[in-house]
DNA sequence: ACCGTTTGGTTGACGCGACAAGTAATCGGT
DNA sequence: ACCGATTACTTGTCGCGTCAACCAAACGGT
C-alpha cells in the first residue's frame, strides 16, 4: 500500500471535476432520448450506421468496426444482430478469410441513418455548440484532446512515439 | 415535420463534438473500472456515499438523495437495497412521515467511502487534472457550466425564473 | 500432412438502469 | 369521518453491455 499523497483537490480543480462529472452523467442521456425518440435508434446504433457509411469500402470488417467504434467486440456483436433483424444492416462471411465477418449498411439503413442525422446534429448543437463561444470549442477541442492521450496511454499503448521506449508504465513525459 | 435548417458543422465545431464524444466514450468506463478494482464500488455507488457523508444530517430521505445524484427513484432504490444488503447503508422509516425512508452511512459505508476516495481522486486527477493547464481548467468550468445549463433548461424547468410562468408542459419557448 | 496456437467472431449468463405498475401512508375536500 | 388524489417508495420486467466460454478458420512449426 503506497499512500500516494493525493490528498484533495484545490477550488479551482473540483470546480471543474464537478462541472465535468454533471456533464457526465446528463448529456449522455439526453443525446440518446432524443435520438431514440425520434429515429429508434441508440446513440451508438448511430454511430455504428455513420462509421460505416463513412467508410470508403462499402462494407467492414467487425474487429475493424469495433475498434473504429470504441466498442467490444461482443458488443458489436450483439448490436450488429439486432440491426441486422431491422434490416439496417447485413452481415456476409468474407469470402478470403472465411472467419471474418462483414458488415455493410443496407438501403433501409442508409435511409434511417439519413433521416436521423439533422435532429442529431440539431440535439448537439442545442445542447453543447450553441451554448459555447468560439473560443470556447477551441478550448473544448484542446481539453478533450489532451484528455483523450491520457486515457489512450492509461488503457493500451501509447499511440505516439511507442517504439522509441519499450512500455514504459508510469512518468509524466510533460511535453506540452 | 418541420425541416429546422441545422445544415452541418463547421470544421471546428465538428472537432469540438468529435471530442467531446470520444471523451465520453472512454472516460466514465475508466473511472468505473478503476473504482470497482480498488474499492467495489461502482461510481455511482460511491456517488451515493460520497453524497451520505457530505449531508449535515445523519440521515436523508431517498427522494433527496434521489435529487442530489441526478438519479432516478427506482435506480436509487435498487441501489440502496444493495448496499443494504453489504451493510455500507442502513434504510429506516421515517417516524414523521411513515411514508418515507431514510438512508444513512454505517460505519462501514464510512470505511469503505473513506478508503475508496484517495484513490478516486488520484486516478481523477491523472486522467483529467494534470492532463490540463490551470486556464484550461477555468475554462473547462466554464464550458461544463453553460453545457449544464442548457441541459437544465432542456429537460425540467429553467432553474432561474421558474416563479414568473405556472408549468407549462409543451410548447417550444423558442427564446433563442 | 498434422496438431497446437492464434485469430475472428458468436453465444449465454449475469448485473445494472429504465419504465411501468403496484403498495402504503398522507393530504384535502365535503 | 370518509374517500379520492397525491406522495414516497418498492417491485417486476425488459434491454443493453460485460465477461467468460465457446466454435471455427487460418497459421506455423516439425
Amino acid at each position: 500500500m503506497k499512500k500516494r499523497r493525493v490528498p484533495r483537490m484545490n477550488e479551482q480543480e473540483s470546480a471543474a471535476w464537478l462541472g465535468l462529472t454533471t456533464v457526465f452523467s446528463l448529456l449522455p442521456s439526453a443525446l440518446d432520448r432524443q435520438l431514440q425518440r425520434d429515429s429508434g435508434l441508440t446513440h451508438f446504433e448511430f454511430v455504428v450506421l455513420s462509421t460505416l457509411q463513412l467508410s470508403p469500402e462499402p462494407t467492414m470488417r467487425m474487429t475493424t468496426l469495433a475498434q473504429a467504434t470504441d466498442a467490444t467486440l461482443p458488443r458489436l456483436s450483439h448490436v450488429v444482430g439486432r440491426l441486422e433483424k431491422r434490416r439496417l444492416v447485413a452481415r456476409s462471411t468474407c469470402p478470403e478469410d472465411r472467419r471474418a465477418t462483414n458488415v455493410g449498411l443496407t438501403g433501409d439503413g442508409r435511409r434511417v441513418l439519413i433521416r436521423s442525422v439533422p435532429g442529431h446534429i440539431a440535439t448537439a448543437r442545442r445542447l453543447v455548440i450553441d451554448a459555447l463561444t468560439p473560443e470556447q470549442l477551441d478550448a473544448l477541442t484542446e481539453i478533450t484532446g489532451a484528455i483523450g492521450a491520457k486515457l489512450a496511454e492509461e488503457s493500451g499503448d501509447p499511440p505516439p512515439e511507442s517504439l522509441s521506449s519499450p512500455a514504459r508504465k508510469s512518468s509524466g513525459p510533460k511535453t506540452s
